[in-house]
DNA sequence: CGGGCTCATTAACATGGGTTAAGAGGGCTC
DNA sequence: GAGCCCTCTTAACCCATGTTAATGAGCCCG
């Protein structure tokens, strides 16, 4: 029962430690759920009232345009909060899907007794704080990339930033992640691979 | 003197609600500052020590790649906090450029010392992580878009999102925050108007 | 072992947007 | 009013990347 907590605490505690009652109403709150490969944790067009914790396995968030075309924003690995924050934060409609790419489980908090822990421990306030900043900031970089980079360097600090990753799943969703077509990031193997 | 503090207080009030000791606390920390066209607030390679709120005027974040092209972030309005925030919560030398296009007012606070009254006041701490919310979701549309709609209608978008906008700035800074040419932003224009 | 799958590669062609260059219009200053 | 600078536009050409289609490799399953 609940096997991923102690690994939530040492995470969050390597953020911001938490007093241990914190701790512990947290544990009361969470559930642990198992996804299947292609299980979804979120799916766009739902309302949507949880946040989850990855703590095995590995889960993409995406969006898909109206014309169906599925494009890969973050893969997210154990440690990692998973929440599909925009309709949560502005309670609309859930745009973005996170669906498991490998057989992973989550620790699951509803939304709303999770933020309400803020008023009694303001310790989880200001870790959430630091998390959402540093994922700010990462969203920042990836913003510039897009716009600056060639998607040849895309793919390049891709591969430096995720070791392994490139390994465990089909090259389109790397090249929806770096925002091309399959066959766009095929000749750009090619060509890495010929000189 | 601090002319422009009310207007913060507003601001901030209509986020969350803070002790009248924090305000006060806060005028305080406050220095006002005048920017002429073209000044910074920040400039990339600088470290980093303060965060702003825009009283009046208008700034630009952008980012200078190493072949000196520009590209241009976000626009802040009045009644936005204005930050190079990677640089500050990662602690290290600033990329990122922020730049009044018009003469332009700004409260200042040094960062480390508004951080320290979060531990005073969480209720300070939460309108933090409620602005950084509704930011980080912002990007979140904004990366989306970048990679899944053309520049046109990333143009229209923007005109939506900045009415009036358009008649004070110079085309080539949009261009630039749609992820353009100058000459590309035109020739969408003359597509436009010509039918 | 043969027939469908899924995924990656490759080629031919199409297109969005970049680059270079030239010119036009507006607003300065002297 | 002449010259100058800054901004915007337009045109010609080029390249990165998308689209469509065909082929092949690996794999599962009966």
């Amino acid at each position: 029962m609940k096997a991923g907590f102690p690994f939530l605490k040492e995470v969050f505690n390597s953020i911001n430690t938490l007093p241990e009652v914190c701790s512990v109403e947290l544990r009361n709150l969470a559930i642990e759920h198992e996804y299947a490969k292609f299980d979804y944790f979120a799916e766009a067009g739902e309302q949507v009232y949880s946040i989850g914790f990855v703590t095995e396995g590995l889960f993409r968030a995406f969006y898909r345009s109206s014309g169906g075309d599925e494009y890969n924003k973050t893969f997210f690995m154990p440690g990692s909060f998973i929440a599909p924050l925009t309709a949560l934060v502005r309670g609309k409609q859930n745009q973005i899907n996170l669906q498991a790419l490998i057989p992973s489980r989550l620790l699951i908090f509803p939304y709303d007794q999770f933020t309400r822990l803020y008023d009694r421990y303001p310790e989880l306030e200001r870790l959430v704080r630091i998390v959402i900043q540093q994922e700010w900031a990462k969203k920042e970089e990836r913003e510039i990339a897009l716009v600056t980079q060639t998607a040849r360097s895309r793919y390049e600090t891709f591969l430096a930033d995720h070791p392994g990753l490139e390994e465990e799943i089909p090259q389109y969703h790397i090249a929806s992640y770096l925002g091309v077509t399959p066959i766009h990031l095929s000749r750009i193997r090619a060509e890495m691979a010929g000189r």
